[in-house]
RNA sequence: GCUCAUGUAGCUCAGUCGGUAGAGCACUUCCUUGGUAAGGAAGAGGUCACCGGUUCAAUUCCGGUCAUGAGCUCCA
């Protein structure tokens, strides 16, 4: 006699015990229809789940993120079943959910071709159209293992293997294909309306590169048409305003073989990075920050201290000079330490902010480049803060404010907050683990943040705080940090005395907004499509002629706005005014000024904005004025 | 670093079943002086990524290297 409870606290009382379909059913043949899964007392289940005590109850449909996932997951069977009808030899293994679909790993003779994936592709739609029934089955371990022996799949041999515990595996079978997996599923292959294969790639048996390599499908599920085509559309977003391309178009920088992952920065580009860069120079000195520069190239003895030597050398790159070894630096603290051991400190000194737009490189691996957001050189706008244990809450604080500031200016509102606390092997006492944790977590909680925690994700030396930001397209990108260090500065010497006239090692806070230059401006273009805010944007405005008649003027504009501060240029060529607009437009300069007869008589210019808007005719101070806003 | 794919003019790309290549835009010169997203004509421009091999002949086929791309792995 079960008694069923909906989400919305309304209950429905049964005389014998009822499937989640039956349920659906009972609310309404459209619901029943809809029903994808179901979560009984919160664990989610197949439609034929049979409830037979009183239960919470929450039917899944194409309108929950949960139920959208169970269609992901059914949709990457469904693809291991056309897999396996077209090429019966290749073994399945894994096939999860991931954001905005799924994948599916094949062991497999060949790389799968962009026509094999139209195949499968096909013949998953036509497995959609049989409306094959899903069904659970359970098997003792011992009838798993001979059941997949005989298919010869020993990849989901050895996964069987490997699930500890003797409880029953759970099975879904559609038409011939069967899978071992923990489900839920949807009713029937017809549920699966919205897919498309996406790429393959290879991926490694379990992830480890020393396995063999298997091939792996991409694909993307949607409740239906229209949000698969909207998922789409926004990944042709994406690849329009790839920042390789607009940084190509735009001339902003290039890169070349002869330095891999090494930006060469054009004008353009140099312009928004120096526009950044003295940005974040009035912020340090306005949150007290005193900025440094140190050296980089540093002998191999420093990087031993520090410990980076042990961990890191295969990523540093090297050099030496008589007889003795140099590294690159791969980071700035422990020079930063170097400073901080100059002369003895006080408490009264503390805490010592130390900013460096460090230039870092790291010699990563040639695979995992990728235009401006992953480079080997590149540089941080670092910083550490050497202070007492006592002062780690209220500098987190700080920090946290200071980056809301700098992020807010450049456009970014949706930020998000992990936590990250102690990992197994670790250094420094528990209590201070505690001390510092709280620290952090209650900065995040005093100024009414949402976090996420990271159990264990921490470094060895201390818990940190990631902040990742979310652009236009709702990606999401990791830029600033706050992480405690305890180790370092003790590792380095770097000591300070207190009231007590003894001295004590201080702590050392690892700071950063940004992230790295590169990166961050990789995002910025990405973000607004290349269309940079008035206050970033290396040509803010460019003065037009109409005809040579007018090119004095011109110059003369150019001149007094340059004067001003705004970069402004001009365009003299002898073309006629609407290609130089069009040219103008497509580089995306905010502000263009067209320059005729009439404005030469009146002493004005008339503009017009990158977006095609005619601001009419105005005086230069109020064009001035305009630029100086900021918009 | 691993797997697969790609590398042709400044850019975007076509092409050569092996006989040293072509378009559009950009560039140069000339004509045009035109009021809000492409005016016209002519010209110049390439060791087909690099190094080897096969071949009478290689940009094309084969091997290697480098770089780039998609993933995997890594990310102090």
């Amino acid at each position: 006699m079960p008694v069923i409870t909906l989400p919305d606290g309304s209950q429905r009382s049964f005389n014998q015990a009822v499937t989640v379909h039956d349920v659906a059913a009972d609310i309404g043949a459209g619901l029943a229809k809809a029903a994808l899964a179901g979560k009984v007392n919160g664990t989610p289940v197949d439609t034929s789940f049979l409830i037979e005590e009183d239960s919470d109850l929450a039917i899944l449909t194409a309108r929950d993120e949960e139920g959208i996932d169970t269609i992901r997951h059914s949709c990457a069977h469904l693809m291991a079943m056309a897999v396996q009808d077209l090429f019966p030899e290749a073994q399945v293994t894994i096939g999860p959910v991931i954001d905005n679909g799924f994948y599916y790993d094949f062991a497999f003779e060949r790389p799968f071709t962009p026509e094999d994936l139209e195949k499968i592709e096909g013949r998953m739609k036509e497995l959609v159209k049989k409306d094959h029934k899903i069904d659970r089955s359970v098997l003792s371990r011992e009838e798993a293992i001979r059941l997949f022996e005989e298919k010869g799949e020993k990849y989901k041999v050895e996964i069987i293997k490997d699930i500890p515990g003797d409880q029953p595996l759970s099975f879904y079978s559609q038409g011939d294909f069967i899978d071992l997996c923990r489900g839920p599923h949807v009713p029937s292959t017809g549920h699966i309306k919205a897919f498309k294969l996406m790429k393959v790639a290879g991926a490694y048996w379990r992830g480890d590169s020393k396995n063999e390599m298997l091939q792996r499908i991409y694909g993307t599920a949607w409740g239906d048409k229209k949000t698969l085509k909207e998922h789409l559309h926004r990944l042709e977003e994406a690849e329009k305003r790839d920042h390789r391309k607009l940084g190509k178009q735009l001339n902003l920088f290039h890169m070349q073989e002869e330095a891999p992952g090494m930006v060469f920065w054009h004008p353009e580009g140099w312009s928004l990075y120096q526009t950044i860069e003295s940005y974040m120079r009035r912020m340090l000195d306005d949150h007290d920050y005193k900025e440094i520069k140190t050296p980089q190239v540093v002998e191999r003895t420093l990087w031993e201290k520090s410990g980076h030597w042990e961990k890191f050398h295969d990523q540093m790159f090297t050099t030496h000079s008589e007889h003795r070894d140099y590294a690159v630096k791969p980071m700035n603290c422990p020079c930063h330490i170097q400073i901080f051991n100059q002369g003895l400190k006080s408490y009264r000194d503390l805490p010592l902010r130390l900013a460096e737009f460090g230039s870092c490189h790291r010699n990563e691996f040639s695979g995992s480049l990728h235009g401006l957001m992953r480079v080997r050189g590149f540089t941080q706008d670092d910083a550490h803060i050497f202070c007492t244990e006592n002062q780690i809450q209220d500098e987190v604080l700080n920090f946290i404010d200071f980056l809301h500031k700098v992020y807010h200016d450049f456009g970014f509102t949706d930020i998000e907050y992990k936590l990250s606390t102690r990992p197994e092997e670790r250094v420094g006492s528990d209590e201070v683990w505690d001390k510092s944790e709280r620290a952090l977590a209650d900065a995040l909680t005093m100024k009414n943040l949402d976090w996420e925690e990271l159990p264990g994700e921490g470094a060895f030396y201390g818990p940190k705080i990631e902040f990742s930001l979310k652009d236009c397209l709702g990606r999401v990108w990791q830029c600033g940090t706050i992480q405690v260090d305890f180790s370092m500065p003790g590792r380095l010497g770097a000591e300070f005395v207190d009231h007590d006239g003894e001295r004590h090692t201080p702590v050392m806070l690892h700071r950063a907004i940004l992230g790295s230059f590169e990166r961050f401006i990789g995002i910025l273009i990405e973000h607004y499509a290349g269309a940079l805010p008035t206050w970033l944007a290396p040509k803010q405005l460019v003065v037009m002629n109409i005809t040579d008649k007018q090119a004095d003027y011109c110059s003369k504009i150019e001149k007094s706005l340059r004067n001003k501060g705004i970069r402004a240029s001009s365009d003299l060529r002898n073309e006629k005014i609407g290609f130089k607009i069009r040219e103008h437009t497509i580089h995306k300069v905010p502000y263009l000024a067209v320059i005729g007869d009439k404005e030469v008589e009146s002493g004005t210019v008339a503009l017009r904005t990158r977006s095609g808007e005619d601001l009419g005719s105005m005086s230069l101070e109020q064009v001035e004025a305009l630029l100086s806003s900021g918009c």
